[in-house]
DNA sequence: GCAAATAAGAAACCAAAAGTTTCTTATTTT
DNA sequence: AAAATAAGAAACTTTTGGTTTCTTATTTGC
């Protein structure tokens, strides 16, 4: 017997913010193939390469290393706000910005973490509205500023409608929007309330 | 030893609807009171006074027996619109109507079933689009009738939009609508919209 | 009214998975 | 180089979904 044996066993081991990353990434990659209720605790050690006790040294249960890894994907708000030069387009790509980011593993998370944890500052977290919000006031702020819009017509039910309309289409379908479910929920609804005449 | 013992425990053997009945209203207190993660077979079973063999020999699976609990609650299609004269009120109507039959635990059934089973008929089961279109294309048209709207205004999203903001709004804080919420939805969203003028 | 068929209820059972504990050993710290 | 720290392996406990078996109350059909 050879003194260098399991050549695909390293001995070499993970530690800190290397291995928590690698297990964050494994129950995004479990959540993505088996969905929430079928993600184990065992699955997600054996995929990561490690045991159970590190996972449960790390986090008190399932439903909060669910939450680590899906944390870790919210995206950033956006520094800047891009101006495609007409309102329309802007809120095109407000919306079109709720589609990317994993969003149907971040859907499939939400529907089990709410199921087990119950609560709703989970909403905020996973659907920032908070974010959604600030970026529409900037959108919403240069519309006037171009005479798109008159200042009167922005109001907090304004502020918020499109990404809830595109929440609402997220949720219910657990899928992206298509760009013609965008651009109906811009043209039919939003515009025509907000646009000058 | 007398021969009548166990004075609470009857051997009154119930059967059928009457069985049925009683199993279903124990899943929905326990939905109320555990919610769908904390609901177990055995307390359903010990609630309703029976055993887990007689749950199983009717629903396959979790699941199946909570999904049967809620579709006896969902609310059967008005036979009659109420026409309360005008379509603000009608609409207004509508969107009350999605606040009633127990709809926090609809709701937590409903996040429960969606991780569970994944699927999304049953979004088309317990928030019923179907049934929505029919009762909004009813309103819609007699306020075609009334003239208080034209008939191009009437479009797919025109039959959709208010249902769709109601089961967001629900959805996402898992309570009923105020009052308040509903008048802005119609008032400041949906009127506008279809409204002539 | 009685025998046979049916379904309820009790209880033991199995398997999967969450969560815990203990122990060994690789790696880092001092 | 020794001591402290944390990883990894594995066995273990508990809970719960789901199954099976058996007894017996109730219904059905004659």
């Amino acid at each position: 017997m050879s003194n260098s044996q399991h050549p695909d066993k390293l001995k070499n081991r993970r530690r800190g913010k290397e291995l928590e990353a690698a297990i964050l990434q494994a129950v995004r990659e479990e959540l993505t193939e088996q969905g929430y209720s079928n993600l184990t605790m065992d699955g997600v050690a054996e995929r990561a390469g490690t045991s159970k006790a590190v996972l449960y040294r790390r986090w008190a249960n399932r439903a909060e290393i669910v939450l680590a890894a899906i944390r870790e994907r919210v995206p950033l708000p956006l520094e800047e706000v891009p101006d495609y030069g007409n309102l329309r387009d802007d809120v095109c790509g407000v919306l079109r910005s709720m589609n990317q980011n994993n969003i149907e593993v971040m859907i499939k998370a939400f529907y089990g973490l709410v199921t087990e944890i119950g609560a709703m500052p989970l909403a905020s977290l996973l659907f920032p509205q908070g974010r959604h919000n600030r970026t529409m006031t900037i959108v919403l702020q240069r519309a006037v500023d171009r005479g798109e819009v008159s200042a009167e017509a922005v109001t907090p039910r304004m502020l918020t409608l499109p990404a809830d309309l595109a929440r609402h289409e997220l949720m219910l379908y657990n899928k992206p929007m298509s760009e013609q479910t965008i651009a109906n929920l811009v043209d039919e609804v939003f515009l025509p309330l907000v646009l000058k005449r």
